[in-house]
DNA sequence: CAATTAGAGAACAGCTAGTTCTCTAATTGA
DNA sequence: TCAATTAGAGAACTAGCTGTTCTCTAATTG
């Protein structure tokens, strides 16, 4: 003797891509709205309109969720400016690397630096999506730094050459956001360039 | 009609400070035992033989009682040592660090810094714990090494003298444990001593 | 020695993580 | 084309944690 007011089991039914991608923009909402502390899978399946059971499928925690909406992600947030010198596109993507940390994928890099401080098991592969992402985007300034003969190209590829981009982090982590200009320009003219820099 | 066996009212009952290190000495023990992502008020009270009322008297949640430890054991940690020139007591203090962070410790500061990335309220006296702590040590290093015509005395309480820290930190996040001592000779030797060192 | 403070123990409501049902829409392939 | 299979929706449920609030009583204070 079930009523049942509403049966959405009736509905047209969504399906792997398109599911998956409502889960993912809920995951994305949920730390805008709520924040990654308060992230819970009940809420983000409620706001995909989707069950609980369709995200354990596919992710065991909310953690793995958090970390695999970063992966799908980052890609999209790189930039790779052409300003004409190498300080400048340094100081370019440095500051836009900082302007996406204070917008609302900052919460996104929060929750997946907290999942690598968690989890043990998470943290590999968090790392491997950090260890990759900007140096990936570093690789190519500083490709076009040694062509125009203004860096020392025995560093690509070297922990030197992304150095300036682990005290970014750093500020970030232990300076919260906005991060202001006067951070990058230290990180850049005091540390990073004197390192760098070919000597004439 | 209440039958109680046994009722630890009637036994000696602890206060304040002797409490208290009983709740951080459980607080250190739930980190070794189950980790930052399992610790809970309910363990670490039984685990005091405490009750949760005394814990929420002092902490409002677990994050706050993770800091106050952290807080408390970090002074001790600390290590200063004078080994004749400032590039070996460098690589001695972050060797040492580095060892801290592979030890039971390193939880803790897991702990600490996923604290950080969760909670906005906590970050404040979070970072302001890891920004003093290091630096301070750092500095007597450094103090040393300008008496001794080592290193350039302008740099004393900026940013760059708190590099090789900084990075160190980066490896413990992005590298985990244990740090390698190929990891601090990169920092030392590539990256920190180029900067700090006089130019002859 | 009376009044006050604070720990112990327990119960509780509310929330979340995961699991596991049933029912049924969508897809596959013979 | 239709039967078999896959997978989403909805719901119920256990277990565990948070944070609060009782009562009882030991320890401290004045």
């Amino acid at each position: 003797m079930a009523e049942r007011v509403t049966d959405h089991r009736r509905g047209p039914r969504r399906r792997g891509a398109e599911l998956e991608a409502a889960i993912l923009a809920a995951t994305r909402a949920g730390l805008v709205e709520r924040g990654y502390a308060s992230l819970s899978m009940d809420w983000i399946a409620e706001r995909a309109r989707t069950s609980k059971a369709a995200l354990y499928r596919r992710w065991g925690t909310v953690g793995e969720l958090v970390v695999y909406t970063h992966a799908r992600l980052v890609r999209s947030l790189l930039t790779v400016p052409d300003t004409g010198s190498f300080a400048s596109d340094m100081r370019a993507m440095l500051r836009s690397t900082a302007d996406v940390m204070d917008s609302e994928y900052g919460e996104l890099l929060r929750g997946v630096l907290a999942e690598i401080m968690k989890n043990q098991e998470l943290a590999a592969e968090a790392r491997r999506q950090l260890a990759d992402s900007g140096p990936q985007a570093m690789d190519e300034i500083y490709r076009r730094g040694i062509e125009r003969g203004e860096v020392r190209p025995e560093l690509r590829g070297t922990r030197t050459m992304t150095v300036a981009l682990d005290l970014l982090r750093s500020e970030f982590i232990l300076g919260g956001t906005p991060i202001p200009d006067a951070a990058i320009d230290d990180i850049l003219d005091t540390v990073y360039l004197p390192l760098v820099r070919l000597p004439d």
